[in-house]
DNA sequence: GTTTCGAGTCGAATCGATTCGAAGACGTCC
DNA sequence: GGACGTCTTCGAATCGATTCGACTCGAAAC
């Protein structure tokens, strides 16, 4: 019945007995509602965004940024209603998603938790005509982007820490490729270009103030603890006269690491070593307020889901860039 | 065209020349394959389990057991190809989680992030025939469950440490209740029927050994961190002759905040005082491994996930029992 | 030469809600 | 009484893939 659809929907005018008697009916026929499936074919929207998530879950999600970006995107996204659809996309199988991309309804997308590189996902929902969304990685055209000024972050870290006095001054990157390991930066990997992709931005800016051969490490497996503390182990246990007073790291998960190490080696966070982070995530667990970098990881995923509800409305929104803010903590401080 | 369907499935006989000639036709007309709203609309399911998460995503995201078992899940539902749908449920709206239901196709709900006490979307999803899973609550009957004997599990690690010789030992307890505040536990909050709960359950356990009026505290926010440091620095800061000697706590996550409540009091675990956790899961910051009952969390996900897709293959699988492993770390001894 | 068989193709019905336009009921005004 | 409007209701078409059954055609069997 036709009627049966203005009356659940509410929106076409029925009179109070037709509306009781098809209520009525229903609830005879066991009809709990119209089904989402149908409606969904007819509207052209399946009601859900995809979230890409690169490597195992529990990884992803070990990373308090990305989460915080995410819960933004929820908090905007329920009241719409859309729901949020997880996708993972093992590292090391990245073509291997497309099958499983190909049959989700999905009315848009969002790359919030991926590294670097190029993503065969990219070119499977452009040609679907999916809009994408996403946090500066990939950096694709077709994608939306809200992005940070990564290379002037980077230069504004290694400024303050330059402005205490630090002149030995390491820094810890996370991987510049997805195929990168952990260890010293090799050159070939630190492309200019790729100035928007975070742990080149970074490393960029790092550089503009400490010149080109300050030395810098990247961890294995992107923004980690185990990854921040194994690199500050390498840097810091060598003879202290070549030991630096000072280590800029590209995000809070990894100073931790990095302070840890520290600590585990005897040394005092800020007073033989300050150590920056960036991002500007709560760790309630470390005694120390990192200086950090705040991107304010929430606000930038309610702006994501602003975006992706005006994309949904019609129009098309275009990327922006946030500012970002330094915060002082108790993990910097002048060189001993 | 109908023959369409049959190049593209790669089900029916199709000839070659016939194929071809479907494949050039579609990729003149951009054609990107099937579309999975109408696809799902015909074969009446949409690819996609809804996984309800209560509170803030940033908190449920914060418990690592959690994301354990959701990753174990994801492993599984990878394969079929099936997607996780994120749906958040803000506490204290509990019914606003309804209208957020109600418009989404999914062909089986996860309750994998939610506290203890009744979930409206219980009733709704059992009325549209959606197939249910969870891992102990709630507690529903018509709930496909794997849990543990939490009760069993309890008593486990009480008698853990009874046998090193503790006497003077307190519990902290996750929420008995939804609407249980940070503080001793009420009597009336211990219900035994309610075993089947973790929170419950756990405690009953304690007190089967340590008799009923063993001191336990609850945290008001979960398995926290900062729930377990409070609850930690009431039970600790009083005067030594009442501080008790070892407390048992119904997370890792709870006896990681426990262990540097007692650190930042000068007391050394296990030397003055020994902490047990609960789940098994990794806390790589923390310099100790924690005593504690292994549920093994991406196990018991990857179960879930088993359990998932025999039920859309179309058998009716029954809840159940796993069983849990002490493990004993480095922070339980005898009592000083 | 006719029948039988099977591979390949296509038309039509189906899934269930939505929407457009037509038709019916009823009232008012000339 | 007929023309015209408004308020409701309903039939039919639509969204797009899938599937069942019917149909065609050529080859093999008798």
């Amino acid at each position: 019945m036709s009627t049966a659809s203005l009356v659940f929907s509410g929106k076409g005018p029925v009179a109070e007995a037709t509306g009781d008697r098809v209520r009525a009916a229903a609830s005879e026929l066991g009809f709990t509602g119209p089904n989402p499936l149908a409606s969904s074919l007819r509207h052209g929207r399946s009601g859900a965004i995809g979230v890409l998530v690169e490597g195992r879950l529990r990884m992803a999600f070990r990373d308090p940024f990305a989460i915080a970006v995410l819960d933004g995107l929820a908090e905007v996204l329920e009241a719409v209603p859309t729901g949020m659809l997880l996708i993972g996309q093992p590292a090391g199988t990245s073509e291997s998603v497309i099958p499983q991309l190909a049959p989700l309804a999905l009315d848009a997308v969002v790359f919030s938790l991926c590294g670097p590189g190029d993503n065969p996902a990219v070119e499977h929902l452009a040609a679907r005509g999916i809009p994408m969304f996403s946090t500066g990685v990939p950096g694709d055209r077709r994608i939306t982007q809200v992005r940070i000024d990564e290379r002037a972050a980077g230069v504004a870290v290694a400024e303050h820490i330059r402005e205490l006095g630090h002149r030995r001054v390491a820094h810890v990157a996370m991987p510049l490729l997805p195929t990168s390991t952990a260890g010293p930066v090799p050159d070939a990997e630190v492309r200019p270009g790729e100035a928007n992709v975070p742990s080149v931005g970074r490393l960029l800016g790092f550089r503009d103030v400490f010149g080109p051969d300050a030395p810098a490490v990247q961890t294995g497996d992107g923004s980690s603890f185990e990854g921040g503390r194994i690199a500050g182990r390498a840097l810091l246990d060598v003879p202290e006269q070549e030991r630096p007073t000072a280590i800029v790291t590209q995000s809070d998960v990894i100073a931790a690491g990095v302070i840890v190490a520290a600590e585990e080696l005897g040394l005092r966070v800020p007073d033989d070593l300050s150590v920056t982070g960036f991002d500007g995530v709560d760790l309630p667990w470390l005694p120390h307020r990192i200086t950090t970098m705040d991107q304010q990881g929430r606000e930038k995923g309610r702006l994501l889901g602003t975006l992706v509800r005006r994309r949904l409305d019609g129009t098309r929104p275009r990327s922006v860039t946030q500012p970002v803010l330094l915060r002082v903590g108790t993990t910097t401080a002048p060189p001993p």
